[in-house]
DNA sequence: TATGAATGAGCCTTCATTCAT
DNA sequence: GATGAATGAAGGCTCATTCAT
């Protein structure tokens, strides 16, 4: 079994994905939870701090793997225009894949204290720079436009995908995701052209 | 004094703005609102159904009115263009003059169940539309480019302003929203460009 | 009814006094004080701060009365000796009278944090005090001793009566606890005298 | 090294006297106890029974090599009013001396079970024995009056005593215990005298 | 309408104890 | 004997909501 040799971090962190996905933050018990994950309610708490901290936990690594899919991406990318293809790509094609993710970081995750909102904000900084990285080798190679705010340029990207994606979940995924990569692709080269 | 003909609901729901604002949404118990308000725990429940009504409604009556305005903002702007620039505008100002409605709107209305994030939607589709329908008629008047995809799009710029927005409050206001209008709109009307 | 009448305050003390008594404050559920008074959990927490401040309260009212009784008898003695002896008499028999607040008083009371043994200590002094200016008296009026050290002879007192006290109920008051005053005031009579 | 032949029950008693006087009984984890003795928690439990064992076991180590030294000291006095005056001595100077075992048994071990406070009083028999012993001896030498209640003046002489020692460790040790030897000494030497 | 005292369901967390290794 | 990860029962407290006045 691979059950036997997972540690119990992770099964805890699967069972709150899960748990949280069905019952949202506040109506996630910790006993529900635990029970989930197949331990005794106390076993959590060798594991987490508290309650906020198994959804920061869940944050830091579950995002983590996916910035980390980012960056390899985009390093991939000879130009920035792919890159920036190659990051809406991702943003849609694994949220979409991944329903129940994209549910607890869209949904639940926003359900939380400015403390924890902060928390997160620090885990999604590798991605919002990495969207910057690319805006800058952008201007660098004359692709996108010279005196592109960055700072602010980010924000809008980021915001905009992330936007669609909550869109398309509360709408109940009614219709493809991975769909809408195209236009977005567009919009935002449309954009930065020079 | 208009206070005196100032209903109880509207009393209430000023109450409740000051004190989701200071306490969150979770942090703020339905006496606090109570005590602000100058009322009674009961008399609460005599306008409210309940503490996710207060919510629900404060997001209703204060929204709405920023969409009318919005609307009446829209209707007076001779091109699609300039009807963009003056919801980006509206936006912008209208929240960083009234940061406590901003605070409500952009991090304690989040912190909600899915129904009431539903709810949210509803109270938000008319500014949506609104936006679509700058997009339609930016699309006739020949200033945006033919085949949009007007859905995908309303997302994409609303997502981007919103994110600005909670960003700026996130960071603590320590610079300018306002400022950002420029760039913002600049940005969408290249990406709209035909 | 008096109950009717009678504040939920005292009802709550009440029922704490019996169910202490009964289970010992660690045994003692703040929900089974609730039941034994008639009450809801809830409304305890309307009416005291929190469980260990239902104890303090406990001891404040019902060991402030009878300090009261103690110093209404001091007062109406006309010698020290008669003082002293009203004071052994009034401990001995109130105590006896009374076993569930005695076993509340000399066991329970005691299994709290320092914190509490100091409020309680402080609940005490006004009885502590009495004790020592009834030697101050004696000492004016030649009976006692000159030159007795006050601030160790009412600790001597006052624990040789609290110990025999403690022992008694220990003991499962198999004896009367009365027929030691008697002899009680003897021992401290002979040790003061001049 | 005695530490290496120092057994683990010593051990463990020495960590739970230094855990329990910095933290009290209910403040003290067992967890804390086997991490201040270097053990594992679940060695405690070849040792001890459970965790009010460590209580008992403690009390009964640790006083009853206290009381073999008041009875050798008694047994060393030639009247009985040397005794007295010795065992009010020791009983003073050992706790001045050893302040956190002082901590323990005035203040810590009180905070117990009514279960517990039996075994305690077990525990002590044999030095309120001792003082009755001291007593009849005295009586039969003629140096203190006949016809004193023994069972009685054990107790006042045993509770004068601890409280005094109470007082003292309350107050913070302000002042000198061993001071008041003297007049505790005379106190109960008057009271005794024919 | 308005009040606010009373309700009581609900839940996170602790920690003494066990037991497979 | 020794370990320490795992257990799971237990309980103090909060607070949205009700209802007699």
């Amino acid at each position: 079994m691979t059950s036997k040799k997972m540690n119990k971090f992770e099964l805890i962190l699967d069972a709150a994905v899960k748990v949280f996905a069905e019952n949202g933050y506040h109506g996630s018990q910790v006993s529900k939870i635990a029970k989930e994950a197949g331990v005794a309610d106390g076993t959590i708490y060798l594991y987490f701090k508290n309650k906020e901290d198994i959804l920061v936990s869940l944050f830091r690594e579950r995002l983590g793997e996916l910035v980390g899919k980012f960056e390899a991406s985009a390093r991939e990318s000879a130009t920035a225009d792919e890159a920036l293809r190659r990051i809406c790509e991702l943003h849609y094609t694994e949220l979409e894949q991944n329903p129940t993710l994209a549910y607890v970081t869209q949904i639940e995750l926003r359900q939380s204290s400015l403390e924890l909102r902060k928390a997160i904000g620090q885990a999604l900084k590798p991605y919002i720079d990495l969207i910057e990285n690319v805006l800058v080798k952008g201007m660098d190679e004359g692709t996108f436009r010279a005196g592109t705010d960055v700072k602010l340029t980010r924000l809008l990207i980021f915001g905009a995908m992330d936007e669609v994606v909550t869109s398309w979940l509360i709408s109940g995924r009614k219709y493809s995701l991975s769909g809408q990569i195209e236009n977005t692709v567009s919009f935002f080269l449309r954009a930065l052209k020079p």
